[in-house]
DNA sequence: AGATATTATCTTGTTTAAGTGATAAAACGA
DNA sequence: TCGTTTTATCACTTAAACAAGATAATATCT
């Protein structure tokens, strides 16, 4: 399954599910793209107001992709 | 197909393309979002420094949607 | 080529995130 | 419970995005 994002904090909330899947912490996720802890606690939180670059450093930490497409009528998140 | 991307700068190339297949001009989806015409030039030539928030919001205009999912090996940008 | 429509670039002021460090709060394990 | 690890919050400075408007450059069409 995937999950369809349509808004910044459903972004934030998955890229914390992937992050404790992979068991890593917030430190941990930091320094490998050389970002301090709390960069990370804030792109989870309150990512709106976090700029593409470092959200794309998080997702390649976490070794993930992003996929844009047309919105899929009812299919809404899948949890 | 769909477009796995990998950095901010291949997603601002997507929205521009998306938008052009639905024969919007910038100014036309900044309007459905209340942002200026040399808003959406920006978030498409250097999306990198924009935030989630602005990104998103064409992201609805344009009715897109984001799924992340994990990288798929071997499995490049479809164009 | 000329006119129009579309997109990119520039300016200025205001607001806000980035960045770093420290600390508080919470979660977890022994 | 106590100690430890992890996460959230606070403070401050610097840098940059945001916003609005104007203009320049480009593309498009006849």
């Amino acid at each position: 399954m995937d999950y369809p994002l349509k808004t910044p904090g459903q972004l934030g909330a998955v890229l914390k599910g992937f992050r404790r899947e992979r068991k890593l912490t917030q430190a941990a996720v930091g320094a490998a793209v050389g970002l301090p802890q709390n960069a990370i606690s804030q792109i989870e939180a309150a990512p709106d107001h976090s700029s593409l670059a470092r959200v794309f450093k998080v997702l390649a930490a976490l070794e993930l992709e992003v996929v844009v497409r047309p919105r899929q009528p009812g299919k809404g998140a899948a949890w």
